[in-house]
DNA sequence: CTGTTAGCGCCTTCAC
DNA sequence: GTGAAGGCGCTAACAG
């Protein structure tokens, strides 16, 4: 690797082609006041000596960076990964040429206060804006607009865009009620996120619907991990009355419990039918394939972003909350259960 | 959201607190030199008003952010995610508390272009340093270090990390052979990537050594998608003298073939024998579980992370190219063959 | 069309 | 122990 001593300035780029910095700084901005032949030298010099302008000095000077910035709370999360995938893509389309995501790995605060952290730290300063993704907070105090993805409140307090999670947990419940089951266990989410606790909701109403008592021990802690659904599903499991389908609130617990299912010894669909939540890739690849909930995440980045440069660029939001529609997608892990089954 | 018109500078929180901006340049540096009830008195300030100094300004005047880079080519991609964790782990441990993720979405440019453009637009500017994971280029031009993972010659102009492939190879090959197979295919994975063709020569030094001739039509292209690896495996399968086992270069791939052999009503392991390479999660969660080596991704990113730290603060390298040692995980994949097999 | 001037927010001498 | 002054690299007026 060729270490420079030091990366070229702007000045040494005037220096260098016989011009004042601030003509190197049209050139730089494609200002349209240039001559021709000027711009051409300055062009080349700037391509020879391989400067690239320093973004914190612009940033810095302009107050527009054209960087958006991305933090999510675990770079491992499926979810967010999904979310990244969108935002790139609008990325790609729009001008913004790129994105400083940074993760939770701050030792010793909440996540609120982490989540604050990175928002100051990062928005006004290089950065034109922000998305969070499930956020435990949704009060910042920034200069720069924020917009959050799956935010956790109904009413959060900055722009956001969220999935409808009752309707499709509803759809979820009518589809396993339509197959005949009546006893049907539920493994939460992150009980800190409102998409989780509306999925318990949309879990709660459909059964007072169709008129089936809820039966608390159907109902288990979960935290959207797949180790947690493989303990919560055991406990269900073990249950003397035994589910004959689990709705998982994501897929990654669902996941989770197609494999206690098998270590104890009952085959999915034939034993036990499982829903999932949010229609990652695995689900369509695993066996047997895993009908859930598509909530088109990846287009939630895509919107996200959309919202954010409207945002910054001072446009007034059209939809605000954006509520992104659902789908159930059925696959083979749920089977019909006859009429004999309590 | 809080928007207020502007975020407070550090003049707003001399003003604010009777002090001059030295002062409380000072304090937010935790230097040595001021009286106890200011520093308390400065800190109230600063909490109160929700400061953060400016990360470009700081930049700019001291040319040291705490910020390290990461480069991803893509932020789907498996081998990319595991290398983010480690260097996530690593960041939490040491002082530096963000990291700036970019990944390569840009426009109308070759990857190596785009490298170049983005460790340049970081470097220096809001970065002391980046590590850049499977590297199209080795060659850049920057006053801050750059570490590669994974990088894309044998002898990469910048310090590197990367993993033992070509022992790696071997392992698996040995293996293999010593379950019986004779007739074994091979998907390749990136060819623009020594650690792929270091896996591909491991394949071929193998069967050499055992007295095997090398069947070209047994090599089949890939490009470590699961996707490639599906269609590439699907053409091994259909050649005349199907062979009894695939060595696919890296997990994705490896998936890609198990489920061809699957839609082609073959059963892994009884009719195939499959080994994968990087042992990614789901390798290891999958039916059958994957045969595969594992080359410890997330500590490649966590060492490439120190090295990167060590040249930051000017400390020579002890060991570079660093060489990650990699372990085959024998699990449910493949079988024995009898001797009648040819 | 191009150069000059004045800061952006912060840190670092150097005085006091 | 604290304040004042200068400048990091850049852009945005304003002159010429």
């Amino acid at each position: 690797m060729r270490q420079d001593k030091k990366s070229p300035t702007i000045q040494d780029v005037a220096r260098e082609s016989g011009v004042s910095v601030s003509t190197v700084s049209r050139v730089l901005n494609d200002k349209d006041d240039v001559a021709a032949e000027t711009y051409e030298r300055v062009h080349d010099v700037i391509r020879k000596m391989g400067y690239t302008s320093s973004l914190a000095a612009r940033s810095m000077r302009s107050h527009r960076t054209n960087v958006i910035g991305l933090i999510v709370p675990d770079v491992e999360d499926s979810f967010s990964i999904q979310v990244m995938k969108g935002v790139n893509r609008a990325i790609t389309e729009i001008d913004f040429d790129l994105i400083a995501y940074t993760s939770g790995s701050i030792k010793r605060s909440s996540s609120a206060e982490r989540e604050r952290h990175y928002v100051s730290l990062l928005n006004t300063s290089i950065t034109d804006g922000i998305i969070i993704v499930t956020p435990s907070t949704t009060t910042f105090s920034t200069a720069a607009p924020v917009v959050a993805v799956d935010a956790n409140t109904e009413s959060p307090e900055c722009p956001s865009v969220s999935a409808t999670n009752l309707a499709g947990a509803l759809s979820v419940m009518q589809y396993l009620l339509g197959l005949g089951h009546r006893r049907i266990g539920f493994i939460r989410g992150r009980s800190d996120l409102e998409s989780a606790n509306q999925r318990l909701e949309g879990y709660r109403a459909a059964l007072l619907r169709a008129g089936i008592a809820i039966d608390p021990a159907l109902i288990a802690q979960g935290d959207f991990t797949c180790e947690r659904g493989y303990r919560s599903a055991q406990e269900l499991l073990a249950l003397p009355l035994r589910p004959t389908a689990i709705f998982a609130a994501n897929d990654q617990s669902a996941i989770g419990t197609i494999r206690a299912a098998r270590d104890a010894g009952l085959s999915v669909p034939e034993d036990l039918s499982v829903v999932g939540f949010d229609n990652i890739p695995e689900a369509a690849y695993m066996t047997p394939s895993l009908t859930t909930v598509d909530q088109f995440i990846d287009h939630m980045g895509y919107v996200a972003t959309e919202m954010l440069i409207q945002l910054i660029q001072g446009e007034p939001l059209v939809r605000d909350p954006y509520k992104m529609p659902t789908q159930l997608i059925v696959r083979r892990s749920c089977r019909e259960i006859g009429d004999g089954v309590r």
